[in-house]
DNA sequence: CGAAAAATCATGCTTTTAGAGGATATTATT
DNA sequence: AATAATATCCTCTAAAAGCATGATTTTTCG
């Protein structure tokens, strides 16, 4: 019997990629595809799938909130992150919410069926490569933040003073301020470019 | 006889996807593909290509450069840049560079095919997809930064302050805080905050 | 309910940026 | 050789950000 797989990517061609890639081996078949959430959704209520394969980037909902509901409604089905470079900081994220490895898209065929043996197995697949991310410090895990700091976060990205920022929300310039101090301390940075490039690189702006 | 096609792109993944779609193609034979410019360039001195499909993250150099060298050494290659949403700011450069098109990932099968047809035949093709381009305020076109201007806004993404990247330059920081200024000129922008925004958002740091 | 977390505000101080308005060398490029 | 572009340097001012320390009020959640 082989493994069931469905793939979630919105990238036509990844898609097909992956397809052509799978469909080659023994003992996997590709039994259906989704461009967004909601079909992916539907597709599980309706197919008994193994493995999901989640795109970190989709049209409606984040792959991290996917992959939550997944775990959430189909304990039973395996997922498996998928994402480049600049997303693998997401990664960790997806592992909290219960993803059983990841692999980057320019992962080679050998490292794609490796992981899902691994997962199928019932382990997890970590597909890092060191040589990009010693070069892009990396931070250890996501920042937790709050409601408020995001919403500070996104005004200061879109090039908002302390002084606007405190206009456009009601509160003071101090409050402002802390809000940032605060997002500094969580990125563990000490100036606006830095927080401002890790936080573009997480895909948080 | 039919078109030939070299693809380069990093991605597996990727490559796969686009040889499988296009090989089901009456009229089309990929060739050749290639996961980094040098083994383009090689392959292209020693095979006849018609359409170069070139991905714009690449490992070695940018997309941008290697289209470049490819009109440069080898002007009969037409070439279509493929890019994903948030590259396609680069896009106009590709075109600068002579580029006879893009492409982004999520292109189906059918744009592909067009693009192909449209691009052989001699014209251009542009595949935009606005409903993603109007949320996301690109800036008109890219702006050109000198060898010098881009150091600095590397070092000012890496969090440094101008007396820091004064030293590492070792420049004074008058001139460092000239580069900056033309950095938020030619960004249209008037802060750090937007201007690193903007270029990650652009792939240049 | 009660503790913990989040959001709010303040004061004072230092460093860094942003902005204006120059000026002079050093490289291309024609 | 002349022009244009780039890189370099300067002074001065005002605004904003960064840093420390501390406090009060809401919310959230067990």
């Amino acid at each position: 019997m082989s493994v069931k797989i469905l793939i979630v990517d919105d990238h036509p061609l990844v898609l097909e990629g992956l397809k052509s890639l799978l469909s080659e081996s023994e003992g996997i078949s590709v039994v259906g595809t989704a461009t967004n959430a909601i079909d992916a959704i539907a597709f599980l209520k309706s197919n008994e799938v193994d493995i999901a394969f989640l795109d970190i980037n989709l049209p409606d909902i984040s792959g991290i909130e996917l992959c939550k509901k997944v775990k959430d409604q189909f304990p039973e089905v395996k997922t498996l992150a998928l994402s480049t470079f600049s997303e693998r900081a997401y990664v960790s994220r997806m592992i909290q919410n219960g993803a059983s490895g990841y692999l980057i898209k320019s992962s080679s065929k050998e490292e794609i069926l490796e992981a899902i043996d691994q997962v199928q197995a019932g382990g997890y697949f970590m597909n890092v490569n060191f040589d990009q991310a010693a070069a892009a410090p990396t931070p250890k895990t996501i920042p937790f933040l709050t409601r408020r700091e995001k919403e500070v976060l996104i005004l200061i990205a879109e090039g908002l003073t302390n002084p606007q920022i405190a206009d456009k929300l009601f509160i003071s310039v101090t409050t402002v301020n802390s809000h940032r101090q605060n997002l500094l301390m969580k990125f563990e940075v000490s100036n606006t470019a830095s927080l401002i490039k890790l936080a573009a690189g997480l895909g948080l702006i």
